[in-house]
DNA sequence: TTCGATATGCTCAGAGTGAGCATAGGAGGA
DNA sequence: TCCTCCTATGCTCACTCTGAGCATATCGAA
């Protein structure tokens, strides 16, 4: 079926101890501008791959080479672009994640901080004060707004899941979960902006509260941007823990502090230095240089790079099954 | 940009500790018949999403009702399809993979065991021998035959990698990068005749070697379907690590060893049995029902649930980063 | 010299894993 | 009846991995 196709890429890097996605602006009918994850277009003619297609069209607008890319997740649903509601084509979009390591980019895009996105995401200076003041409550208005008693648990039982509330534990990964029930919710902006420009249409599924309850915090984007950028941060996570993608973020040497803190960036929560340092070390991700970074502010550490050996000695760096015989 | 979009289905099913996959006939241009997975459409007028649209047709053309259900990866590559030699449109299609009880299927759908396509695969019967009688040889002459030393290192390198020669591990997830690897080596049939079909645009960037060499066993699929295969079988190996989706494929009570064998015959190797046990018992995963299954052939075994709340309890069962601070 | 930082080494208890021994409880045949 | 074969289930034991924290090293600045 003929549709129109696009992708879109959430560019990552880490600078600072602050991840970071590349955005462009994007102004909207009503005049008013919104964040935008960079989007183009596959050229059938030009491009042999989808990834070569995105690798294109990032390095015309940004300047970026990519390096690190990931196909992400495919999104078609129905009236993802209010301009299908006039009769425009079925848009669906390729999402693809990349890292790089963060440099100067071309014109309107700018890098900004993915937890301006999520601000319930970051867990590093304990828990977020977002969750407590505003989610929670939210949430709590919302189970409580359940026509009937059956739904009303369900609705419980699925905040306390995804947002880690009434003893269940937190899941750095639900990151999209968290997003679309706070979507489903009407609690963050898109949910009215997009049954407003849909004329209603969306609601006929998912009826919109009568009152518009406080918005939670966390910058909007467009279309569906923030649900892709979910989709991103949550595969990110689960990555890290098992392939060494890191290393796509950081210069060609580092101290261990520094790929720590990057990590940490990422996952959203703070690690035990120590134990992060004997994990990496004789998991034998890294090697030491003999070198020294004198810029410690302490006792100067010593410079290591990654050891891409690890790829060929360990199958999978931090898996396995029950009892795999042998 | 306007293209061809359509999904593909993958539809797993596992019976008498065999891993089966939906498949379709399909029949050339030249006349001869291959297997196919079950392709359909995306319409836009009546599909909200894109799985709906899977469920509709899937329905429609072989009467199974599908449960789980997950966005796999989407293929774009150009000449996927021979028919874009001829001046067609790019041909885009969204793969997912679904679990189902095995159930009879309407009238040319068949179900095939997913080794017949992959027969290097299976290692629960130790070692395959394809690997050692055909695999291993074949590469060998592939490394040889690189024109020049450091070719022929990395050659030698990636092959130990990912088919666990040369003293390296076999990795149960590499699935797709060995079937990668062989179609780059020119040693599946599936090569050859897109080489042909294309009229050979494919060999401006792959020459193909002077001499067609023995091709090894396994079953080929149209156009990319093997690679859309392996993608399926590689994530969902990885998926039943940490997620409880096994479930989805065994009946709704089971004994412990029914339950193991369904997990070794996705992984594709023997486990543990006592070890297995305790495993799935104090991760919570499943309950006793105090009823028994008389028709083991020896002792009678417990019959066994899975446990819903554990989705509730753990938010993950299975992971971790080094050491999260609490 | 001392203090404040960070780096790095090391210990120790407890949980989790791999491997295997031992016993339980059915069916079927001698 | 009893023996054998089969699978189920319980339990042990050594070893590794992890979480947590103490201790020491080495820099710059006060």
């Amino acid at each position: 079926m003929r549709v129109d196709l696009g992708l879109n890429a959430v560019i990552v890097a880490v600078t600072e101890e602050v991840p970071r996605i590349l955005t462009v602006r994007r102004s909207r009918q009503s005049g008013a501008a919104e964040d935008a994850l960079p989007f183009g277009p596959l050229e059938p003619e030009k491009d042999r791959t989808l990834d070569l297609a995105l690798r294109r069209w990032v390095s015309e607008q940004t300047g970026l080479d990519l390096g690190y890319v990931e196909q992400l997740y495919t999104f078609g649903d129905r009236l993802r672009d209010p301009r299908e509601i006039r009769g425009g084509p079925r848009m669906v979009s390729v999402a693809y994640l990349a890292l790089v390591r963060e440099v100067s980019v071309h014109r309107d895009a700018r890098w900004r901080d993915w937890y301006e996105f999520f601000p319930w995401e970051d867990w590093r200076a304990g828990r977020p004060a977002a969750i407590d003041r505003f989610v929670a409550p939210a949430l709590d208005a919302w189970v409580a707004s359940a026509p009937d008693p059956l739904l009303r648990k369900e609705r419980r039982q699925r905040a306390d899941i995804v947002f880690g509330l009434g003893g269940v534990g937190w899941d750095g990964e639900r990151v999209l979960e968290r997003y679309e029930l706070l979507y489903e919710a009407y609690l963050v902006p898109e949910a009215w902006r997009d049954r407003d420009e849909t004329g209603g249409a969306a609601e006929e599924r998912r009826p919109a509260p009568p009152e518009k309850p406080e918005l939670l915090p966390g910058r909007p984007m467009a279309r569906d941007h923030r649900r892709i950028l979910a989709t991103a941060l949550g595969r990110l996570r689960g990555k890290i823990k098992y392939r060494p993608v890191v290393f796509e973020l950081l210069p060609p040497t580092f101290t261990l502090l520094q790929l720590q803190r990057v990590v940490e960036a990422l996952a959203g929560v703070r690690l035990h230095k120590q134990n992060f340092r004997r994990l990496v070390e004789n998991a034998g991700l890294v090697e030491g240089t003999g070198r020294q970074d004198a810029q410690t502010g302490g006792r100067p550490a010593e410079l290591f790079v990654f050891r891409r050996e690890v790829l060929r000695e360990r199958p999978a760096p931090g898996v396995g099954l029950p009892g795999v015989r042998r």
